[in-house]
Parts: C-alpha cells; structure tokens; sequence
DNA sequence: GTGTGCTTCTTTTTT
DNA sequence: AGAAGCACAC
C-alpha cells in the first residue's frame, strides 16, 4: 500500500534519488511512540481518526506523522495541509516538526489556523466571490459597528433590538454555513422578524466595503470550492494530505471545508477527543467527531489512551466524572504512573474564604510546609468556570502578596487604545478604510461630533467617494465650521502625508508609527488622561510599536494581527495562574484547584436552560477538561454561600461532586464548616444537601483524611503571611506614610490611611478600602513617569 | 461637544 | 456589586 513506490501510480510523483535516501533512513522518531501512536503514524493513506485522550501525546503524535510524511518522501513540505484552531497551537507545531526533523521548516506554508489558512486562499481567488485580493478583515467590533449603521438606516430601535445581539445570530449562521439565501425560514425571522432581510444586507455592505469578517473567510472559501470546480480540483490535487487538530471543535463551515478538499484522495487524519468538546456554544458540532466513520467510510479509528500526565487517582475522578455523559465514543484512560495523592474535595463557608484557603495552601506547597518538596508557582493553577469567579482570588492574592498572572480577559489587540492605533495604520497604508475613519475622527477630541460626521459622510456619499475623501470636500467647501472644521483639515493633510510617506518607504515602518502616534495627538491624548488606566495604555502602545519591528511594513502588519489576538505575557517572576477552564485546555499544571463546583455555577445553569441535556454534557466534558489539566494534585472546592450579582446566596454543592469515585477522593474537613455558625446561620429550608454532603464527609474516614487533619494543623501554627514577612523589603513599608497619596497597579489611585505591619491600609478613590501589602503600591508621584516615546 | 447619573445585564471565547 | 451603555443636562 506503499503510495510512493508504486511505480503504476502516475499521480504521486516519482520519488527523487534524495528522497530515496531519505526514505532509506533510520526512522528513530518512531521508536519514542506506543504502539497506538505508532500505528497514528504509519498509517499514511486513506481517512484516519486518531482518538487522543488528555494527555495521551496527541501532539506528538500529530507532529511525527508530518515529519514521517516528509520523511519518507511521500510528499513534500507543500502538498501537506495542517490545520489548527489557534494560532498557538501551528505555532507549537511548527517548532515541533523543525525539531523531529532538525531543520526549519519555512517551507510548511500551510500548516496554520482554518482563518489563515483560508485569508490565503480568498486572496487568490477573492474575485470569483466579488471581493478585491486586498480586501480588509473585520474583527468584532468593526462588524458590530457595521450592523449598528445598518439597524439605525433601517429604523429599528436599537435599543430593542441590539446590533450586539444580530452579530451574535450572524455569527452562528455562518457557523452552520447558512448564507443569506439558505438560511432557513424559522432563523430569518429571528430578531423581530427581520433577521435574514439584515443578514443580507450587512453582506451587501461588507461587499462594497471590500471586507470580510471572520465567518466569511471560511464561507466564501467554501463557496468558491463548490461554484469552481477547476479550483477545488487544484487544491485537492495540491493539498496530498490533511491533517486537523481539534476536529471535535469544528463547525459546519470548517466541516464542509476539509470534506472538500478531501473527497478525492480522502488522505484525512483527524484528531480530537470527543470528551473535550467544549466549544459548543460558538458552533462546534460534536456530531462532526462522532460521525467521523460515516462521513469516511473505511475509516481507521485508532485511540490513544495511555495517558503520560496524570496519576491514576486524577484519571478515575475524571473516568468517573464522563462516564456520566451518554454521547460518547467511548475511551478509558490508563497510566503506568504510581498512584500518588488522590483528588481532595473541600468544601467551604464562603467564596471569600475559598480564595483564602486556596492563597494559604498554595503557599504551604509554595515553602513546603506540609513535607512536600517546595513547588514552584509557576505549577499551579487555578480554573475557573466563569471569569467573575477570578476577582475572588486576585483580591485576595493582592492582598497577602501571591504574585499571579491571569490569563485571558481582553486581549491584547482588542484593547481600546490598540484598535484606535491601529486604525491610524490603517488609514495610513488604505485612505479609504471608512471604518477606520470614523472610529478614529474624533479621538482625540478634535470637536467632531455626530453632526459633523453626518456631513462628512454625507458629503462622501454624494460624490461617491471614501469618508476621508468627503472630508476633505466638506472642508473645501466650508461645511465644517470653527475649531472642528480647522481640525479636520489637519486630520486630512496629516492622512495624506502618512500615506504618502508609506508609499514612498523613507522612514522604517516603526518610526512611522511613532510619527502618526505622535502627531495624531494620540499619545498625547493618553499622556493627559489622569485615570489610573493611562499609564498601562501607554504601556500597550509601547508594546505595540515593538511588535511591529517583527514586521516588513505596515501592511505585512496589519495583514497578519488581525488573525493574530495572541497575548503572550513572557514568562518572568514566578506566578499562579487563574483562568477560565476553556482557556486551559490542552494545559497541565502539577497542581490544580477547582473552585466553584457548585450547582448553577458549575454546571453552569444559563447552559442547562439553554441547551438542556446537551448543555449539561458540555460542562460535564468541562469538568473532565479541568481534572485532567492536573498532573499530580487536583482539588476541587466548592462554598456553601456566594454573592451572585450582589445578592447572598445559599449555594448547593455541584452535581459533578457526587458523580467523583469516592475511593479516589479524600474529603478534607471544612475549617469553618463545622465550627463556626453554620447551623445556627439558618440556611431555610431544613437540611440542606451541603448538610448532607458534609456529614457524609464522615464517611470517607480515610486515612487520607487524618494525614490532612495533621497537615492542616501542623501548617496552622504557622500562620499563613509569617514566611512571607520575612522576605519583605522592610523600606517597602516605610517609604509611605499616613496620607501619602499612592497609585496601584489595579486598584488606581488612594491615600494611605493607616499601616500594618507590611500591608498599607489604602483607601482608593475608585475601589474603595484595601489593604494591600506594601510591595505592590507605587507612590502617585512616581506612577506616571513611565511615558513612551 | 462633553461630563454625569440612571438603567440594564451579567458564561465560556477564537479567529 | 459592578461595569457598561445611554439619556440627559450643561
């Protein structure tokens, strides 16, 4: 079945002396893989599902195969298609082949992310779907805006009826690969009935602005390959072999994508695990993974099941937790790893006095205080369901001074001030980039308000021209009075200059940048604002032009950050990390806590109410997804009361803790559980099912249980600051005194009010009292000294 | 054209 | 509780 050497196959190109020798060579990658990763690997042709658990050597799995591929000679760097959902994850890859194969691999051009891959596709072809090859891509808040302009000329109140909302319905009709004019009735009368009339209208608009959002990418790719069929025969011939992470997150655009592309050779390995699909909400079909064998008939199932990350304590909570789950195709994880701690449940009075379990004890296993060897922070995590969750934790941490990083929360190119940027780019390399116009007329403050933007686009619309066209006219011909009108000319000039100055190539692109930042009165703008945010602006703006030296220009630029919304803090002091439980997939800490399991928080109830029974499957794969991310010590807590949206309530442990296998669980007494007032609180309704579960805590009597008891007392004599006391700069404390007016990095500005010992009791103009560790606080004066440029 | 108080909403998030 | 967005008043 040896594709290359068969010498009757004309198709396959006939191996080249080199690639013979190549093939001739030892293959040692081969021997570092089990016997299922192996057989992943040598099964070269015809479709393959590679069914990898957590930590089962997905990737390495994935990364050989390639390097086999080209080992071998069964095709060359460019006739293989490797798709992957984050920019991340190609990034992983790629260094991962150059390695297998001890050289670069510069000439893997598709390997990347569905998105990327398919901007380079629809630049090729752009005009059999009516668009120019250098048409422009929007991001949310670009396509927002858009639908706003669309919802208001249509006379719709906005207010009922929020552009917000239609992009979401948009986004999931393109999901499914519904056009305008196959979306089904009952979707277009979505949205007061007028869902499917806007949905075409804002693809019209997108048309004639030559743009595309991010759906459209996959969609008029899609499009292409079945309105051609020269093209989509090119690249099925092109494109030999195809491989695809992450497939259970695929949606039915990206499904009927690789079905293309593949139904001639049907060369598909696609890998994934039905287990970890989390991503319903935002178009993944599971049903894609799970109907893999009907879909490729002949397919090769192959699972991958021996698990190299955590012990067998943490794999049967997680077993045990999906076993729950009906939709499967059905895995059982195994490791040869020893047994280790076993998973440890907790629960609590409060959220508040999780966060401060949680702060204490990581900072035992931080020293090792309980005889455990000391652990870096950098092995811990904490995973939250939802990202409100995390404040808990970070005020806490700010308090006893835990250094930790948060990941996820806004992303670095979508912030406010990277967009305003970026649309002076814009407009520098594209004048007639309309969206970019108006975002970015009248910031700074130039006195141009709704009115006069009205007449500029006014004034464009009846010459048919780009709003900085029409401004220009309306300046010409006085429409725009006083300051604002004055303003604006220079705006235009100013436009004209930094095109022409791109054009032309003079300056190297980074000082254009400082130039447009400069004279735009942009960082001007942020140099003024007094709020404590400013300061970080300036910073992102910094960080900003530094990234653009990786760059050949600004359109190199611009064309690739908008595909790219990484955020890569680099690795420096030492941290815990919280975030979300998505944003931890494909992670693995040595040590885990799982806060928040409880009943409307985890399973979430807004998921159960709006997708029922499968909704609770997908959080149930959550929970999977968070156990897993554990290598050696998972613990899962949960409270008794929470304040949600402001308001106290009794909270019931989540289901998912009575579905953990109680021989691979030690339930540690809750500190404040039983001694403080938790009966006497009154909780209603008699015996609440936290009663319960705690009582039955009883009932574990593990050994494990008493060892903890000992641990936790012997760690109580310390108390949970003294080591840390120590370590403290003693001039930290006392170069504030009472009254100083001082700056925190997330607090903002305050004055001191009092101090105690090493913490700063600081009364904060907008977050109120805290006391926060004096380390942390920077005196006002010395907060904004820090300026760019 | 800009600043302030009221209303509303509140999961997860990539490209 | 807290943020964000919007209407309203200067």
């Amino acid at each position: 079945m040896s594709h290359s050497n068969d010498p009757s196959d004309l198709s396959a190109p006939r191996p080249s002396l080199s690639q013979m020798a190549m093939a001739a060579r030892p293959m040692p990658y081969l021997d570092d893989l089990n016997p299922a990763q192996r057989e992943a690997v040598e099964a070269l042709e015809g479709p393959v599902l590679m069914l990898a658990g957590a930590g089962t050597g997905k990737t390495k799995a994935l990364t050989t195969r390639i390097a086999h591929l080209l080992g071998t000679g069964a095709a060359r760097t460019n006739e293989i298609l490797a798709v992957t959902f984050t920019n991340k994850a190609a990034r992983e890859m790629k260094e991962r082949v150059a390695r297998l194969l001890g050289q670069g691999v510069e000439g893997m051009p598709w390997l990347g992310t569905f998105h990327a891959i398919c901007v380079k596709l629809l630049r090729r072809h752009a005009e059999l779907v009516g668009l120019k090859s250098n048409f422009t891509i929007l991001d949310t808040d670009d396509q927002v805006r858009l639908l706003k302009q669309i919802i208001v000329a249509e006379g719709i109140d906005e207010k009922r009826w929020p552009a917000r909302q239609l992009a979401g319905l948009i986004d999931t009709w393109k999901n499914r690969a519904w056009t305008p004019e196959k979306l089904p009735v009952a979707e277009a009368g979505a949205f007061n009935h007028r869902g499917g009339e806007l949905y075409a209208a804002y693809q019209e608009r997108l048309r004639a602005l030559n743009a595309v959002d991010f759906g459209d990418l996959l969609l008029h790719v899609v499009r292409i390959f079945q309105e051609h069929e020269d093209v989509l025969a090119q690249y099925q011939r092109w494109f030999r072999y195809i491989l695809v992470d992450e497939y259970q997150d695929t949606n039915v655009a990206q499904y009927l994508w690789l079905r293309l592309l593949a139904a001639k050779h049907k060369n598909i390995c696609c890998v994934g695990d039905d287990d970890q699909s989390i991503y319903g909400w935002r178009g993944a079909e599971v049903g894609n993974i799970l109907r893999f064998e009907k879909d490729f008939p002949g397919a090769k199932v192959i699972r991958l099941e021996q698990n190299y990350r955590s012990t067998p304590h943490i794999l049967a909570a997680a077993g045990g937790v999906i076993r729950g789950n009906e939709d499967r195709l059905g895995k059982e994880l195994w490791t040869e790893a020893e047994d280790g701690e076993k998973v440890r449940l907790i629960g609590h009075w409060d959220g508040e006095e999780e966060a401060r379990w949680i702060g204490d004890e990581i900072e035992a296993m931080q020293t090792g205080a309980r005889g455990m060897a000391p652990m870096s922070l950098d092995d811990m995590a904490i995973l939250v369901r939802a990202s409100h969750q995390m404040r808990a934790f970070e005020d806490r941490f700010l308090t006893i001074g835990l250094p930790y990083r948060v990941i996820g929360g806004p992303r670095f190119y979508e912030r406010l001030e990277i967009r305003d940027a970026m649309a002076y780019f814009r407009l520098a390399v594209s004048p007639d980039d309309d969206l970019a116009f108006e975002r970015i007329v009248n910031t700074p403050r130039r006195g141009l308000g709704d009115k006069a933007v009205q007449t500029i686009a006014r004034a464009a619309r009846g010459l048919g021209v780009s709003l900085v066209e029409g401004a220009r006219a309306a300046v010409e011909r006085g429409e725009i009075k006083g300051k604002g009108g004055k303003a604006l000319d220079l705006l235009v000039r100013q436009l004209d200059r930094w095109h022409a100055q791109v054009q032309a190539e003079a300056d190297t692109h980074v000082e254009l940048a400082e130039q447009i930042l400069d004279e735009s009165g942009y960082t001007g703008m942020w140099q003024a604002d007094k709020t404590p945010e400013a300061p970080g602006r300036l910073e992102n703006l910094k960080e900003l032009v530094k990234a653009l030296e990786e760059f050949e220009n600004l359109q190199g630029f611009l064309e690739h950050v908008s595909l790219i919304m990484d955020n890569e803090t680099q690795a420096s002091e030492e941290k815990v990390t919280i975030m979300t439980l998505h944003a931890a997939k494909g992670l693995e800490y040595p040590a885990v806590f799982l806060p928040g399991w409880e009943e409307g928080l985890f399973p979430s109830q807004r998921s159960m109410d709006e997708s029922g029974l499968k909704g609770l499957e997908e959080e149930r794969r959550l929970a999977y997804v968070g156990i897993t991310r554990a290598e050696e010590l998972c613990t899962i807590s949960f409270a008794a009361n929470r304040r949600v949206y402001g308001q106290w309530q009794s909270q019931l442990p989540s289901r998912f803790i009575d579905e953990l296998p109680e021989a691979h669980v030690e339930v540690l007494t809750p500190p404040g559980l039983y001694g403080g007032g938790y009966g006497a609180a009154g909780m209603g309704q008699g015996r609440s099912r936290l009663e319960e579960q705690a009582s039955r805590a009883d009932a574990y009597n593990s050994p494990g249980w008493k060892r903890m008891q000992a641990r936790g007392a012997a760690r109580g004599v310390q108390s949970p600051g003294e080591s840390r006391n120590l370590v403290i700069d003693a001039t930290a404390v006392s170069s504030f005194s009472k009254g100083d007016r001082v700056f925190h990095q997330k607090f903002g500005y305050g004055y001191v009010m009092g101090i105690e010992g090493d913490k700063l009791d600081i009364e904060f103009e907008k977050a109120g009292s805290k006391k926060v560790v004096a380390r942390f606080i920077q005196s006002a004066d010395r907060a904004g000294d820090d300026v760019p440029f």
